[in-house]
DNA sequence: CGGATCTTTCTACGGTGCGTAGAATGAGTA
DNA sequence: TACTCATTCTACGCACCGTAGAAAGATCCG
């Protein structure tokens, strides 16, 4: 997966953040400290679209960009990513988990036994 | 962290593959498909403790070179760092435990209840 | 329908990181 | 002390990223 520059990043967050699909302009005025230039915006967005983080939607005679998935899809995804570098997976996963705070361990432990359930329960 | 390259990641998997630290010299020669020059070894290696991903003690007029930490341990600090990209951490979880396998929701699961063993056991 | 306007696409440039290695320097060894 | 080997310094090409102007395309108003 590929990584993120920061200006790329800025983007995803203003997607992310977005209820809606949105426009190059929006995303220069939700970046006014960077006072970009739409033509940048654009230009970052289609790096985004060609890595597959961002999708488009023609709307009158521009487009409205969207996030393929969530920031915490993207994170998960990110985690299996780095999980997959270990070559011993358990015990990249003892290492992890001894790292995460008492309230995500509570979070992780409850998303295993869900997905647990999901996956013997069927649904 | 930093991310990694080509050579640096296959650098790093000679320095974690190794029982002992090793030499620039042992490094050439754990690659030899590459036929590399010595010093492109030595310029990966400054560059990889640069990132704080190695270190080096003197050994005679040589260096021997060592991992700062183990691949699992890597791993799961760049695991750790994915997380914390995300701004509802449990839901990222969520996700993440999602798409494990059995066999990993096992070990995660176990790793968890050892963690929280540790931390309320003390010890 | 045609020009005005806005958006997108194309092209480009400077900076940085990475793969790569030669030249020069430094440190043991015989 | 002269030799040998490792390291450091310097450098180049390529790819990626921040950045944006020029040109082209699409739409809208009159």
């Amino acid at each position: 997966m590929a990584r993120l520059g920061e200006l790329e990043r800025a983007v995803m967050e203003v997607l992310w953040s977005a209820p809606e699909s949105v426009t190059a302009r929006d995303i220069v005025t939700a970046l006014p400290d960077r006072d970009l230039a739409a033509t940048t915006v654009l230009t970052v967005l289609s790096r985004l679209e060609r890595k597959d983080l961002v999708a488009r939607d023609r709307d009158g005679r521009a487009h409205r960009y969207r996030p393929t998935a969530s920031r915490e899809e993207h994170a998960a995804a990110l985690m299996r990513e780095a999980l997959d570098t270990a070559e011993d997976r358990s015990a990249a996963l003892a290492s992890f988990a001894s790292q995460v705070s008492p309230g995500e361990a509570a979070a992780l432990a409850g998303a295993l036994a869900e997905a647990v359930r999901r996956r013997t329960g069927g649904g």
